[in-house]
RNA sequence: GGGGGGUUUCCCGAGCGGUCAAAGGGGUCAGACUGUAAAUCUGAUGGCAAUGCCUUCGCAGGUUCGAAUCCUGCACCCCCCA
């Protein structure tokens, strides 16, 4: 079997592990099961559930069998981990929403058709959902010391808060998510359970439930948080999440977000996120060096993982989209081929009627295209000379969009700085 | 229970009767330089039918020609003494 720790840890994936010294060659052995778990907080995966799922993936493709576990019961909770305070309670109609918009995103990930290494989507609102309280505080809170509860970064960092207390149904997240990994030994064999660094006191708390409750020692390890170098959130965009969801993050938005990733995150991320090998990644990386104006490391990484996201389909029309914006001039474009853009970059409709007589004012059409929040944004876009139609600037206040601004048919192509299109379709 | 301090625009933080849409910093946006990068520099940064009008300084009232600034009450937070 493929030594799934070493391909880890050159990829930096390991923040820490319950047992260095023994986990690989325990792992090498034979296949095991792995799981990870994902909170419904949405309806979709975002960037930062990434990390975990591409561990996940790894495993499988080592040769172990992953699990992904949503979790519609822990998520009717709420983690207290890594959060600063008490969050508020999803209805339990969002969750069964926001679990129904997850699970068709795992199964990009993994492989759920394969024989034995066949990856397992499980819901822990399944076995969570019926248990009774008394029952659960017999069987499962009776093993948990509450000093040994207290002493855990995740409860601790939170009392210490003046400004943020912690609920007791929070308190007892860590109890669930335990329970879990003893229901995953018993139903699946599963022996490891993987997440960020901020879900080690709640992997630790699973594993020494399961030696209480079935007297077996399990795994646990964790990956580091992802942050760029800049100290902000990886994937996090000036308009919040990257999502998977390409109704929610377009595909072109998506591979755009990567391509503009700083060169100190390139490598990262490349290591992170892709399947690329060491040799390959170590090739790219000296290409990219070689002449970094080319951008080929970002060019890579967004190539790789747009596909793994959103197929060859979403990568070709985000690298449509990009060439089209960032090279030729926008002028003669035939409708068909904006066409093509159109689902992918941000548009909004309006009726034709505006760009008769003085037409549409510039300001106006900014704050329509969504390249803007107010007018007065607009004016001082258009004034700065920020402002381009059609990719050609447009400095003057008093410009007005007329008929003879469109491409094509019904098409007018807004910019507003660099890089920030929005498209205006005149209907 | 007693005493003191606080709540300002996206955030931090000045302002303490008019010249306050409110200093400064951060963030953000735009420009220059570049590589759709980073760093740097420049400008902008409540809204709008815009030489004006409207909304904003915890909430509700009051004093005043005029209040973010003064008074009263309320809410929340912090600190000190019991």
């Amino acid at each position: 079997m493929h030594d799934v720790i070493a391909e880890l840890r050159w990829r930096g994936l390991i923040h820490q592990s319950t047992d260095d010294a023994g986990l690989p060659a325990w792992l090498v052995e034979k296949p095991r099961s792995v799981y990870a778990g994902f909170d419904p907080t949405a309806d979709s995966l975002h960037v930062g559930h990434l990390m975990a799922l591409m561990i996940l993936r790894r495993f499988q493709q080592a040769g172990h069998r992953p699990i992904a576990l949503v979790g519609g019961a822990t998520g009717m909770i709420g983690d207290p981990s890594g959060k600063s305070e008490e969050r508020n309670l999803l209805s339990v109609d969002q969750l069964r929403a926001n679990v129904a918009g997850m699970e068709p995103q795992l199964r990009r990930f993994l492989n759920f058709d394969a024989g034995p290494g066949a990856a397992v989507l499980v819901n822990n609102f399944d076995w969570m959902g019926r248990f009774g309280y008394l029952e659960f505080l017999r069987d499962v809170g009776k093993h948990f010391p509450v000093n040994v509860m207290l002493a855990k970064d995740s409860v601790r960092s939170r009392l210490e808060r003046t400004d943020a207390g912690l609920s007791y149904t929070e308190f007892s997240y860590m109890l669930l998510q335990a329970y879990d990994f003893v229901h995953l030994f018993n139903e699946y064999a599963c022996e490891v359970q993987v997440g960020g660094s901020d879900q080690w006191g709640n992997i630790t708390a699973g594993i020494d439930l399961a030696r209480r409750l079935r007297g077996v020692q399990l795994y646990g390890m964790t990956c580091p948080l992802l942050t760029r170098s800049d100290g902000q959130k990886m994937g996090k965009s000036e308009s919040g999440a990257l999502w998977l969801d390409p109704e929610k993050t377009s595909p072109y938005q998506f591979y755009q977000y990567w391509i503009n990733l700083d060169d100190a995150d390139v490598a990262t991320c490349l290591r992170f996120f892709t399947d690329l090998g060491q040799d390959t990644i170590d090739r790219v990386l000296a290409e990219h060096e070689a002449d970094r104006g080319r951008r080929t490391a970002q060019r890579c990484l967004a190539a790789e993982l747009t596909r793994l996201v959103h197929g060859p389909d979403g990568l070709t029309i985000a690298e449509r989209a990009t060439q089209i914006f960032f090279g030729a001039e926008i002028g003669e474009l035939p409708e068909a081929q904006l066409q093509g853009i159109f689902a992918d970059v941000p548009s909004r409709e309006l009726p034709r009627e505006k760009l008769q007589g003085n037409g549409l004012p510039m300001a106006d059409a900014l704050v329509a295209a969504g390249l803007a929040k107010s007018k007065g944004e607009a004016r001082r876009t258009i004034t700065h000379g920020g402002a381009y139609v059609n990719n050609r600037r447009a400095g003057e206040l008093d410009r007005c969009l007329t008929l003879d601004d469109l491409v094509g048919e019904s098409t007018i192509v807004l910019r507003s700085g660099k890089k920030k299109y929005g498209l205006l379709r005149f209907v």
